[in-house]
DNA sequence: CCAGAATGATGATTTGGGTTAGTGTCCCTT
DNA sequence: AAGGGACACTAACCCAAATCATCATTCTGG
């Protein structure tokens, strides 16, 4: 499809200021990871499967790709999202074996880092290893909120906390206008990662719809009321730790 | 109720050297974390809230307790089990604020750590700082499992992954005799960690004897056909990884 | 030592969400 | 231009798990 504008190193570097004030030295020595070739890859391809044992850190530049868990009888649950500016294996350092996979949910554009170029971009500036610690955390919170709604909330709730979420992380990272965002992945992938059926998800959306919380078409996302929607997902953004110390 | 006996540091030496060969001078680094105050706390008390500012590391000695995170009206999921040798809180050292809270689930004892004390520590030896860091990850990587569990596995299939893992975790820590161990906690934390009901919980239990999978009296858990529950549960190892370099 | 919680266990009934089975529409591809 | 996927959407029916209610123990705190 028509190539997306190439942000670089430029969603990383906004969300890490939303952890902690970067400066122009910062900034810098993050666009030194843009050195190496850039990769691309189509939708409903994967990045990386269970298993393997990935040698490269991977900075993704434009498009939505996932981290998902399947089972054997096909069964498949996406434990969460990377969006511009997210980092899809940073723990290749310590672990060696994927105990997930990765996939491209739209075509997608990524870096793929050498592990020692990482390191010689972080060891001269340690607020970004700090940063990028920090972003880990959320990472790791994120998915704790994801259990609490898969576990507790209704279907409704769900969704609409993860709307809310999106919306959080995509202005974070200048993704979004004003409450309006592109949600370039399709009802089966909001399904998986809800734990809830593509049938189910699709009902859902409409009540949504009628209830004025959001309106959605050609991708675009757009939410009618953010006061009401964080009410009905009892949308708590604590756990985004976007407060700069 | 009887104070158990204190096993100090040994589970988490135990639980390290599961991720990397430790050596003498490991054990002995680790049990300098042992000069603090023992702290002890009976069962549902809080150990820390949500919102807290936590300023020392937090090392579970004896009795289980639990990460968890709760709606404004009531509900309650329970993201994590902590058991002996577990570090509560490691996660103190990035960010400021917990996005969770964190429970006793039966009495507990543990240390309280201060930071520049477990810096220290683990100064002085790079491998235990590694193995931390492989357990953070391992951690994390049980997230997603439960993630998975929640999301697609069946109420039998979940509690039989779940009793799988413990089966593990507890082994790991010298807590299992046989595949025999200590379930001291109650149907009702098994169910907020499954995101059911305690009365479908209480049913998928006796569907579990039923079958032969498992006998369960008096907080004694004996799993009677682990190949079968692992079947059941479709349960891979991997994401434990167990598996020193 | 007693009263009131917890805790475990079950039956009866309800419901949120799954399953199955379509429809129509836009792409791609060849 | 035709055939085949993806994709969004919907109706009918079904079921796994939630709710509500009850009862017997066993803790446990005052």
């Amino acid at each position: 499809m028509a190539t997306m504008t190439d942000a670089g190193t430029e969603p990383l570097f906004r969300l890490l200021s939303r952890y902690m004030a970067l400066d122009h030295a910062d900034r810098v020595a993050l666009s030194a990871l843009e050195t190496g070739p850039i990769r691309r890859l189509n939708a409903r391809n994967d990045i990386a499967r269970e298993g393997e044992n990935p040698s490269v850190v991977r900075l993704l530049v434009s498009g939505w790709a996932c981290r998902y868990k399947d089972l054997p009888d096909g069964r498949r649950q996406i434990v969460g999202f990377f969006l511009p500016g997210d980092f899809c294996d940073l723990n290749v350092y310590i672990l060696q074996e994927l105990d997930h996979s990765i996939g491209a949910l739209t075509s997608v554009q990524f870096y793929e880092i050498q592990p020692e170029q990482f390191q010689e971009v972080i060891d001269q500036r340690p607020n970004l290893i700090r940063a990028l610690l920090w972003h880990e955390m959320v990472s790791s919170g994120i998915q704790r909120q994801w259990l609490l709604s898969i576990g507790q909330r209704s279907a409704l709730e769900r969704l609409a906390h993860l709307f809310v979420e999106l919306y959080y992380r995509l202005q974070a990272v200048g993704l979004a206008t004003g409450l309006t965002f592109e949600l370039p992945i399709t009802q089966n992938h909001l399904a998986e990662a809800n734990g809830l059926s593509p049938v189910h998800l699709n009902r859902t959306l409409q009540e949504m719809r009628r209830e004025g919380l959001i309106e959605l078409s050609d991708r675009q996302l757009k939410i009618v009321d953010l006061k009401h929607l964080k009410k009905v997902a009892m949308f708590n953004s604590n756990y985004l730790h976007f407060n700069r110390t």
